[in-house]
DNA sequence: AAGCTAACTGAACAAGCGTTCATTTGCCAA
DNA sequence: TTGGCAAATGAACGCTTGTTCAGTTAGCTT
């Protein structure tokens, strides 16, 4: 065989992923055009549709994909014992997983809009799945007593908007490093459904 | 003087920047043509250009207009004594005032990126003043012992992540009404903050 | 009733859009 | 060295975009 899919595919292809999803973040979907993306790769237009067969499945990829990879790594996580040491490794995780990858979260939260309904459900079951994950773990300090909160659901989503918030300020040269972020914010949710000691 | 400006421009006017409220909400400022604006409202492109010298000063009126308003309506609240029961108000207030305003809050914050860097700068002043009424009430609740957090700055910001991420999941008809959330969210975010008990 | 003018229409503008496809390019296997 | 095919070009498609403007309509004021 002569000239596989491959030999420039392997380059261009994640050039075209990064782009897109670097011009998405910063000025949305709708205002990014396929002949944008293509001359900040370097490339025509056409080009482009090698790789994708329209635009809207190249949104959907690069949203997929995040909340693929990052139910993946989540899944990687050691088990820990306590509800407590659980959450401290939940939002640990999250923040050090999200701030790196401040593109992908940024697209995976604005563009849910501008995909099609089916596409938009596929995403969002992969969103609940990681809710799920964290309200077991609430669930599990509620049976030990050891987290107390009014409700259990609205309190999963009100960790999650305030660990994804972060992304909208945090700054890779500001005073804070990561690490010292996730301090903080342990600290805020620990206390917020911590049961009160005995 | 014969036909004023105002005979149907009182009502012309508001119709627009509804729709135009409501539609980039829905949809992202790019995917809304002004030609689906005036279709919603029932005019033909050319008059809307009687309400607005273009695009994104429409856009901007809408974000400056909601931020406005929501500062305004800050300033009436009444003077309380203590930072616990500053707060208590001001979640409450943030609450009742972002929920019925989904539009508004939705466009706010997710067309940022789409306003002219000077029009940004506006908006985000804007914005500073409002996280800045609250990180006062927690300087103050640091100064009288009732508050306890590793920093203050990105408390201000968790807090408000937390509470404006509310929009993206309450709905009208769902199981709680707004008093409820914000009796939850005002439990969850005193213990987050409050200092040991003596 | 008449006339003034705010409000709106409808057509036009150049530019840009997503997508398609016949054609060219250039690397790799033979 | 040559033949084959993946990869990229470049032009074209019909359509939509924001914006402008000369002309029409209609309601208030006199």
């Amino acid at each position: 065989m002569a000239r596989r899919r491959g030999s420039h595919s392997d380059i261009t292809g994640p050039k075209i992923r990064e782009a897109a999803l670097r011009l998405i973040a910063q000025h949305g979907c709708a205002a990014v055009s396929m002949r944008k993306i293509a001359e900040d790769v370097g490339l025509q237009v056409g080009a482009l549709y090698n790789y994708t067969p329209d635009k809207q499945s190249l949104l959907f990829d690069l949203m997929e994909t995040h909340m693929v990879d990052l139910l993946a790594e989540l899944g990687k996580l050691p088990a820990l014992d306590g509800p407590i040491e659980q959450l401290d490794q939940f939002v640990r995780f999250h923040i050090t997983y999200h701030l790196p990858r401040r593109d992908e979260v940024f697209v995976s939260y604005m563009e849910l809009r501008n995909l099609s309904p089916e596409n938009f459900e596929r995403i969002q079951a992969l969103r609940s799945q990681y809710e799920g994950a964290l309200e077991a773990i609430l669930e599990a300090g509620e049976a030990s007593d050891d987290f107390t909160f009014t409700d259990r659901h609205i309190t999963t989503l009100s960790i999650i908007a305030q660990l994804t918030g972060i992304t909208n300020w945090y700054r890779e040269d500001g005073r804070l490093t990561i690490d010292e972020v996730a301090t903080i914010y342990c600290d805020l949710i620990q206390r917020s459904v911590a049961s009160a000691q005995a």
